[in-house]
Formats: structure tokens, C-alpha cells, sequence
DNA sequence: GATTAAATATACCGATCGGTATATTTAATC
DNA sequence: GATTAAATATACCGATCGGTATATTTAATC
């Protein structure tokens, strides 16, 4: 029954859709135990405190998302279709979110910014990542002639960034896709507009 | 002292930052008494319970906010000028918010995406009616020949709001202008290209 | 200025919080 | 299979939670 090497991954992969759905705050320990099956004991023996697990679950969160958009974006080999195939997979999101109660990079964020120090610098680095990917695909993307010269990369990229995760906010609160595909339209100009 | 025809207003302004802040889930009564001076006898006297003065915290800030936004419109006189008043409202909010913990209507979003029922309706009552006034502004802009014909007022609606959330999350988390600006300056771009 | 009804302060409730000390159980080692 | 060290379960800690019942205070009324 006893799991040593596993149990920290395992009280991890059951708090991260917790932490990621009610928050932060108000996730208890006693909502872990009961979705995990683990005792305190065991959280306190793999975790300093509470924090820890948050900020490990977080790091979880973000390794799932960030590994589900590299694969849609290495499955395409230019640009444009790379950024098309990021706001396939965030419909995806929407609609079957491989981790319960949205993105933790947006939803770390809002609850970070103001509490949760030991989180903002994480959503900080997170999110800098983020733009920085998006910034080499398109500065790649001039390089390879499929993104006009003139293209503000940064610029676009942190917009395409915001846009999509205020679509993904709007979409969830309202409980529909009707927001989001409205938006994806939108940035799908927006990408046939910087198209070589 | 007492000033019973106030105290409710009194709770409600104090409560509001810190719900904004911290998050309605994360804010205890005691945050509320130590911050107004108010003890918990007088707020169950003009509240059924913690949820209520949520609730009313959340509509006072809406209201606020509403009304700041709907000044900076009103100051001017045709469409793109209108559109451009908010982007400069948003970018003073970030800088000097005229409600601590940043925008109220996307933290509790995210907060009442899953949880806390009570205010998700209230929250996408919220957010229809900024889109519907979007909407207005740019159908208007169309009737008088400010904006082109050919656009889709509730898609530019939806994608200018959510960009701008989008925008007050990335610049609130990184505790800087920088993205806000950048993202200024794509929406401005936006907003020139379905100029008339 | 006494009366009164409303507003507010106080004291308390059971439940739960994050965390810890220790007892117990387990799997690995020989 | 006994020993042992590590992992986990248990029982408990003080603090705080949202909420309530009641005592007290206040401002309005006459």
C-alpha cells in the first residue's frame, strides 16, 4: 500500500486541481487529505508546509500546460501556424481543461499579486517564459520569411498572451464558448496581418 | 459616534479593498472589524452574513468603476477617441488604482469561476454590461461614420475587453507598465485600423 | 429628561485551520 | 525472520473561522 517514492507525486497530481480551482487560500489541508487518502503525517514528511505544496502543485500545473503547447507548436513548422495551433489548444482548454478550474498561470496570477509572495515570483518567471517562446517563434518566423520584418515581436507576443488569457477568464466565468471564439477570430486577423 | 444611516456604507467601503485584495475567501470578519473599527455585532445587524457584504463590496467596486469609465467616455465625442479614453483609464489604473487588489470585475472572475456562486452571476451580469456599452460605442461609431461598416462590433468588443484584463493581470503581476504599454499600443493600432 | 426601539458591543458557540510531537507501521537490510 | 530506519497515522495544540444570543448603549420620541 505504502508508495515512498511516489507519495510526493502523488499528493501533488490530487492538490494541484484543488489548489487550482477553490485557490490558494482557501485550500485546506483537510481538502487534500480527504481527495488524497494521505494523512498529515505524510504531507509533513514530504513537505515542509503548506506553502510547499502549493508552490510544487503551481510548478505541476505549469509543467502540464507548458508541455501540452510545446508539442502543438513543434507539430507545425512555421509561425503563423504555430500561434494558430496555441489558440487551438486553449479552445481545447476551455471546452476539456487537462487541469481542473482553468489556467494556474492566470489564476496564480490574480491571486498572487497582491498575497502569495512565495508564488508571484514564480507566476513572474512563468509567465516571462511564456512571452519569450512566443517571441522566438516569431522572431523565427521573420527570420524564415513567413512573418513581415516590421512586426513588433514583443509587442505582439505579450498581446497575444493577454488576449488569450482575458478569452479564457471571460469564457469560463460566462460557462460558454461563445467569448472565446469571438476572440480567436479576432487574433486570427490579427496573425494573417503579420503574415509575410 | 454611532451613525446608523451610514454604517452600512462605511462596512461596504472598507470591506471592498480588502475583498479585492485578498480575495473574497481569504477575507475574514476580523479583517473587516480591525479595518473599520465596526465590531461583528454591527455588520450582522446590517448584513445577513459575510457572503452579503461580498456581494456588496463587489457591486459598490463595479460601480465605481462603471462610473469612472463611463465619465472618461462621455468626455468625448466619437467613437475611436472613446475607445482610446479607456485604454488611458486602465493604464492610470494600474498605475494609481482607484480601488486596491486591481481590477474587481476579473478577480472575481477568477475567484467565482468555480466557487462562489453567489457572485458568478453577478459577475457575468457585470461583464455582458461593459460589453454591451463596447458595443454601443463602436455601433454608434458606425451610424456616424467613424468606424468602418464592415466591423464586427461584438467581436472587437469582446477581444478589446479581454485584451485589457488580459493586460491589467500581466502588468499587475510583474508590477510594471511595461506590458501594459505594449499592449497600449496594439489595441491603439486595432482601433486605427477599423477607423472609417 | 424619562421612555423606547433600534443599533451596536460583548461574550460565546462548535468547527476548522495549519502545524507538531509522537506512536505505529512499513519496506528494506542483513 | 529479526532489526532498523524511514514513512506514515494518530492525537493533539493554540488560533481563528463564521455566526449567534444577549447585554448594553445610543439616538430619537414624547
Amino acid at each position: 500500500m505504502r508508495d515512498p517514492a511516489h507519495t510526493r507525486q502523488r499528493i501533488i497530481a490530487h492538490a494541484l486541481p484543488i489548489f487550482n480551482t477553490k485557490g490558494y487560500n482557501a485550500t485546506s489541508l483537510s481538502d487534500i487529505t480527504t481527495a488524497t487518502g494521505i494523512t498529515k503525517g505524510a504531507i509533513y514528511g514530504n513537505f515542509k508546509n503548506k506553502d510547499e505544496v502549493a508552490t510544487a502543485s503551481f510548478e505541476k500545473g505549469v509543467d502540464i500546460v507548458m508541455g501540452h503547447i510545446r508539442k502543438h507548436i513543434k507539430a507545425h513548422n512555421n509561425a503563423p501556424d504555430k500561434l494558430m495551433a496555441i489558440l487551438d489548444y486553449y479552445e481545447e482548454y476551455v471546452n476539456n481543461p487537462p487541469i481542473l478550474g482553468g489556467c494556474p498561470v492566470l489564476n496564480a496570477s490574480i491571486e498572487a499579486d497582491d498575497s502569495l509572495p512565495f508564488l508571484r515570483t514564480r507566476v513572474i518567471r512563468t509567465v516571462a517564459l511564456i512571452k519569450d517562446s512566443l517571441v522566438k517563434i516569431i522572431n523565427r518566423g521573420v527570420l524564415e520569411g513567413q512573418i513581415k520584418r516590421e512586426t513588433n515581436a514583443e509587442e505582439f507576443a505579450i498581446s497575444f498572451y493577454a488576449t488569450i488569457e482575458g478569452a479564457i477568464s471571460l469564457s469560463r466565468i460566462e460557462g460558454d464558448l461563445r467569448s472565446y471564439k469571438h476572440i480567436k477570430k479576432f487574433l486570427c486577423k490579427m496573425i494573417k496581418e503579420i503574415k509575410a
